[in-house]
DNA sequence: GTGTGCATGTAAGGAGTTACATGATTGC
DNA sequence: GCAATCATGTAACTCCTTACATGCACAC
């Protein structure tokens, strides 16, 4: 009973709503989990065939005219998998790291100015964030799975109360521009 | 021009307030940037060496009692390099996991009680950080460093807000228990 | 015929955690 | 005497990104 790493989670997750190609499991991690849950190529590609030596995904080849092309899909073991980690009751993984927070930390050490700049720059971020997220909203919803869209407008009230943090605190702690 | 690396970015600015050893260095971090900035043993002491191969620090042995101890200290260099990073206008870096977030995702597939205990661990997870953190407000206080405590309210805030979220979602979208 | 997107992969290297190994000191 | 804390470090391993390499298909 080998526990799932972070690249195996989602790509169970995704393909027990279908099969799919590890090409398009990245493209659907860029538009949904990206923020909370990334992946990139250079994981997915090795993770799916380590998952298919495990019997947890199966896959076959459906080339689309002469370009060629794998589709997986879950096996009753991956299911099975899936399943027991969303029910398992562990510990849940939470990891952040967040430089502009890190700047903000050490900004007794610059001039006020800096401090304002590098706050600016965190909030931009973070409005940046939620910004591209709500262009994503309506996307999400047609897609009509609830709770991928009640996890997207968490993303973005949490980008956003982020990003009222720094405003706030750029005119409490820095005073007005 | 090298540009520091995770763990080096840390070291050097906790080193800019004064001496310390790696062992002193692991528990500031612990009682500080944690949340958002972690720091292992295995990666300290490495970079350790690398950064005073580099000059950026030196170190000097300071036993206490018959126990040998290294003391580092930022380089003029050291120092250099830390402000360029703090005052530089570069993106940054924000990376977030959050099995919370990538559970609640995948919720349809499971029944709404299982849903509800995984939104409720995610709010037991943020209120236990945020709780933790309410705890060191005191000490942080204390050492008389304006912008930590900015920063650590802020943690504060944001995972009160997280957890708020949750209490929220867990009414709204699943009903009361 | 050319660029964009679809599609699959590997190699290299850095980042990071965990477990282990060692040993002194201090307080009970 | 024993446990907790101070203190330094390494080894093994996983994770992850980035860059590279390849090639087809389709629209312009």
């Amino acid at each position: 009973m080998n526990a799932l790493n972070n690249t195996s989670r989602v790509i169970l997750g995704l393909l027990h709503y279908g099969e799919h190609t590890g090409y398009e499991l990245k493209a659907i991690v860029d538009d949904s989990t990206q923020f909370f849950w990334a992946a990139s190529y250079g994981r997915i590609y090795p993770e799916l065939h380590r998952l298919e030596d495990q019997c947890l995904i199966t896959s076959r080849e459906e080339p689309r005219g002469g370009r060629p092309r794998r589709l997986y899909a879950l096996t009753e073991e991956g299911e099975a998998a899936f399943m027991a980690w969303l029910c398992s009751p562990t510990e849940l993984t939470f990891e952040l790291r967040d430089e502009g927070f890190l700047r903000f930390f050490f900004a007794d050490v610059v001039a006020p100015e800096t401090a304002r700049a590098n706050l600016a720059a965190m909030r931009d971020r973070h409005q940046g964030i939620a910004d591209r997220l709500r262009e994503l909203e309506p996307l999400v919803r047609d897609e009509g799975r609830a709770f991928a869209l009640l996890t997207l407008r968490g993303g973005i009230e949490l980008h956003t109360s982020f990003a009222e943090w720094c405003r706030r605190t750029e005119q409490e702690a820095l005073g007005e521009g």
